[in-house]
DNA sequence: AAAACATACCCAAGTTTCTTATGTATATAA
DNA sequence: TTATATACATAAGAAACTTGGGTATGTTTT
């Protein structure tokens, strides 16, 4: 799936904030959510999401809990305390990334403003 | 110089949209244009610019043009009639993901409010 | 005078993050 | 029975960086 080249980092950062809004997700959900949330503009490859989930629990963000629905397995992953403690530093800086990018492109722009 | 992780993608962008506004610059002054824009929190490495320059010059979109001043030699880049097309492509492309970005990390978010 | 910093260009090795392609498996719709 | 949807995963390669060099001149600080 996909075709989206841009900012390339910021994935992570999307994980993490469904994740704090959900409590608890699967991958193919998180595919799914943010193909609605973008009405289908940004398509997350299972090639980029499944890594970063797992690098993301390696570093101790994410715990997994494997459950059994219909006859499929279900991987759901949830923040942990450390996980938590990301999602604001990873949003902050993302929000002040795209500020500066902002100030960059746009000499006009205010923070504030539209 | 530097330490800002993000902006993998956005640096072609950020090159093109500034020679629109500048008919033309050098290498070492974007660097500082971008520091002085964002108060020193982004600093494009040379590391970064100058392979970027180079790819954009190759791709037919900038043209450069070497001049001496002061025993030291510059060399200014400018758009090309094709760069001019390009600043506007890309500058949309980013200015959706962007959009796309705030949809999915901040629900209350609407395009034209702050 | 020497050292440090600023200006100004460049490249190469390595890392991270993605794309593309592939594989496994079950369930449902055409 | 073929395609699509659900659901996981890995591996090769590409792209865009970071880090760390190198060259050279001019200025400021110690």
């Amino acid at each position: 799936m996909s075709n989206n080249n841009l900012i390339k980092g910021s994935l992570q950062t999307i994980i993490l904030k469904l994740l704090e809004e959900n409590e608890k997700m699967y991958g193919y959900e998180i595919t799914q959510r943010v193909k609605e949330l973008t009405e289908g503009e940004i398509k997350i490859t299972e090639g980029a999401l499944y890594p970063a989930l797992h690098k993301l629990e390696a570093e101790g963000l994410l715990t997994t809990e494997i459950q059994q629905v219909d006859n499929r397995v279900r991987k759901y992953y949830s923040l942990t305390k450390n996980g938590q403690k990301e999602v604001s530093a990873k949003m902050s800086e993302l929000q002040s990334f795209v500020g500066n990018l902002q100030r960059i492109l746009d000499p006009e722009w205010k923070p504030g403003l539209a």
